[in-house]
DNA sequence: GGCATCATTTACCAAATGGTAAAAAGTGCA
DNA sequence: TGCACTTTTTACCATTTGGTAAATGATGCC
């Protein structure tokens, strides 16, 4: 649990009491890989703190095809908060990409959490916000060619290099793998 | 100020008195085509809800190429959200495609409210959290071709076709101004 | 170990996109 | 109206990327 309490202490502060409120509302939850944290279709149930492991969104387009959207990895909330929030279905799948150790919160237990939790709220929201704003900062740019793209990916996420297939990053950078796998060969 | 209390009301409820207080915060901005509501490298010192007009998210990327990374238009929120919040520095601009008539609030006057409105956190988190959703999900999808992106882009805000300079367009698609030209003249 | 299965690389050609340049169309202003 | 300026279109060819297919390399299971 550490790691998720040194993550929150950086939103904000909270006394002995407080965190021990936390902790006692998560829960541990391993995922084998391959396993769905969520569903597309389904309404998000928790809120999860990747503690090992890397987790991918993603979904199927229009023609079939798979299309990972991002990539999340240790000392990161994992979440579709938004459908969270509003009770929505998702329009993604959340998905373990390696053997995960996570902490969830149910819906219930993080609800509590803002009652119990003189500001929890504020610390909960810059949190959440944040994390929807690195997604979008760390994402391939769309102006740049796939060379670039992949490079950035290296710079952006090194220590997925090695762990996530071939295919995911082919087409969260929207190449062909194929193409992704000669853009490789030309840069060694 | 209708447009702007239509909007919150989406998120929340609000009594009569709670309008007006929201209302007595904000101020009417005019911008002409061109000018910035905030700037690269600078605090962002206001949130703003479009009224009229469009305005787009841009940098410069490490080619000296103007890029735009979104459009907004009427009736949306529009600020560097969490750089406001933080006091931090921007990384893009914020700049009027059109003449704009926009609602803004100060930071102080967008804190305060906080602390007048009880329930208007919770309004404001859904608020900002919504728009970040959205631009995440309308935006151009890069595993898809320059056609595709540009024909989902017209779905997705068939009201700015005519308004915005086709450069910008062509950079938010992240292809060559002549290439989109091309595409346009073949989907016709 | 050997086999089946899946992931990655390679090759080939077709199609899409970029880069440069010039022409055409549109806009604002004297 | 006519001129200067900006935006958009068009054309050409080089380069990148996609699609299909097959070969090679890894991995797990019996």
């Amino acid at each position: 649990m550490e790691e998720l309490i040194e993550y929150i202490l950086q939103f904000g502060n909270l006394n002995k009491q407080q965190i021990e409120l936390v902790i006692s509302k998560g829960q541990i939850l391993q995922l084998k890989k391959e396993d769905y944290f969520s569903e597309a279709g389904k309404i998000p149930k928790q809120v999860g703190f990747i503690v090992e492991g890397v987790i991918r969104g993603c979904y199927y387009n229009n023609k079939g095809e798979e299309i990972t959207r991002c990539f999340i990895s240790e000392n990161s909330l994992v979440c579709d908060y938004v459908n969270f929030e509003a009770n929505a279905s998702s329009s993604e799948y959340l998905q373990a990409v390696t053997d995960c150790s996570l902490i969830v919160f149910s819906k219930k237990n993080w609800e509590e959490l803002s009652h119990i939790i003189v500001g929890w709220d504020n610390i909960k929201n810059k949190m959440v916000q944040l994390c929807m704003y690195q997604k979008s900062r760390k994402g391939p740019v769309i102006s740049q060619d796939a060379t670039t793209r992949y490079l950035e990916f290296l710079e952006n996420y090194p220590s997925l290099t090695n762990r996530v297939p071939l295919s995911y990053i082919a087409s969260y950078l929207g190449v062909t793998q194929q193409s992704l796998s000669r853009i490789r060969k030309n840069i060694r």
